[in-house]
DNA sequence: CGGGTCTTTGATTAGGTTCAATAAGAGTGG
DNA sequence: CCACTCTTATTGAACCTAATCAAAGACCCG
């Protein structure tokens, strides 16, 4: 169903044990399977180091391969995870049993805490890769944020920063073009691959036309043609699922796509128009390409 | 700036102090301006009944009349808010100053949880009328989840309800026609007003279409074409911000309205014509108004 | 009563979806 | 290794939903 990408750790575990909700077996092979608390905050990017290496503390690791179901909505929650290498999808199902995707998490997400409140998770986690994914016993979570209170802070801290990057989404889904979706979409993966140390400047979409459209409230299509426009006017070049960035601040502003007639064939360097970078008119401006 | 609304708690403090980021009047006026933990709990809906009534430990209250600002963007973060009565919006302000509605505050919901991560309030919170608000200082309550473990549960519960109310608006803002946001949104509100004791079919807007429009995704002529409409087939009365539920059920379940031209004057009860209720089709079905 | 805000309704436009056909890969099995 | 299949991606054309532009009516408040 999900087709491979290139260079992904290649974990060739029998992976057992997995789709099910609490993974108890403990295999030696392959890799790092724990981490103590200081690699967990690390992998988090939360400021935290803790004053001795309690290394009594291990938080398991559980390896998924691409296609495979991390959880399902209505299952019982009982651990957050947290990824540490990998690309997943998490989705809500509606009546008719369309997905609606609504986070593509990568290395250093938490996900899971939708569970939290019903006791059961809401969303469905699924592995666009192979997945190195670290447990987060939501108990052992709660205790630790006793022991040592600044770590519950940050704990309070990663679920408002969950809350800040969804409400990010609502106003994108609720005010902007397709257009300006579809760029901020790729600058913020830019910005997701530099911090995680691979290039910002081209890298291999891990997820489908149809994810991405899901993600953006748009139809594959549209993602599809917009990717071919930018291609067009030069942001990016395109290649199925390679996309390589070539000029990020166009991408960052830009609002609405010049009509198409007057963007015909001149695929040297776009964005060179300054923009009026602000005022108060309301929404119905065409903010061009534009450099801020 | 914006208009006054019908039976509203007309309290008539002299309103100083507000607009700054920590109030620390205490005047001894109208009515309750303190609450114990019990009442606090009972207000956000949490099952928690402390041990004993801790008389020691009380939330102050604060008064906000229709327009005032709770906070703003980029203010210094540190204190969450209940809404004890009253109703509001909190909004994120673009780079052009347009404003994105994000959500309605109202009774025994909590605001403010964005702040916490960048220490940094991350929406502006406003007053839709006269407000009567629970002042919940950060540090207190996190001092609070450490020593009634219970009530460290309810927290994480409650944020992680927030998170999932979110994830329900992105989808919705992704997935569904104009017509079944509306609807959804009359539905949303119609439960709320139910839980809040007041009456579920027939209530008053607090907010402009504008402001439901952006909340939405939507211009404000399109909210107001869509409650027409929904008027004109016999779903609701609207009046101005007066609204009466006629068919919640259909409601509840409308994806996307019939053909105008089949639609024209049929007053009486619509949405008596059963669904296919699910399928696997892949949403390019027009289901219909339906009852479930 | 007059000015301002909010709401309704109409006419028109356009951005994005839908439907459809083709192409490009990736995986499988002979 | 190649044919075959299945999924994914691209592109075109027609259609349609919701936005935009415009004007008039309703309500509120000073």
């Amino acid at each position: 169903m999900l087709s491979t990408q290139t260079s992904e750790i290649r974990s060739e575990i029998s992976s057992s044990a997995l789709h099910s909700s609490n993974v108890e077996a403990g295999w030696q092979r392959q890799g790092k399977l724990w981490s103590n608390l200081k690699e967990l905050c690390d992998v988090l990017r939360i400021p935290f180091s803790p004053a001795h290496t309690d290394d009594e503390l291990l938080f398991q690791h559980v390896q998924f391969k691409t296609g495979q179901r991390i959880h399902t909505i209505g299952q019982p929650f009982d651990t957050l995870y947290v990824v540490h290498s990998g690309f997943l999808k998490t989705v809500l199902i509606d009546e008719f049993g369309n997905e609606q995707v609504l986070s593509f998490p990568m290395k250093g997400d938490l996900f899971g805490v939708d569970g939290i409140h019903t006791k059961r998770y809401a969303s469905e986690a699924v592995a666009l890769s192979n997945c190195d994914l670290i447990l987060l016993p939501f108990k052992k979570l709660t205790a630790l944020g006793r022991s040592h209170v600044e770590f519950e802070h940050a704990i309070y801290s990663v679920m408002s920063r969950e809350l800040v990057r969804e409400q990010a989404m609502v106003s994108m889904l609720g005010a902007l073009s397709a257009e300006a979706r579809v760029a901020r979409f790729l600058v913020n993966l830019s910005e997701r691959y530099a911090e995680m140390g691979y290039s910002s400047k081209l890298f291999n979409l891990r997820m489908t036309r149809h994810e991405i459209g899901s993600y953006l409230g748009l139809t594959l299509e549209t993602v599809s043609r917009t990717l071919s426009a930018f291609n067009e006017i030069g942001l990016i070049t395109v290649d199925q699922r390679s996309i390589g960035i070539k000029d990020l601040e166009a991408l960052r502003t830009l609002r609405r796509l010049p009509p198409s007639s007057s963007r015909a064939k001149q695929v040297g360097k776009a964005s060179k128009q300054a923009t009026t970078p602000s005022s108060d008119r309301p929404a119905s401006d065409w903010g061009q390409l534009a450099t801020a």
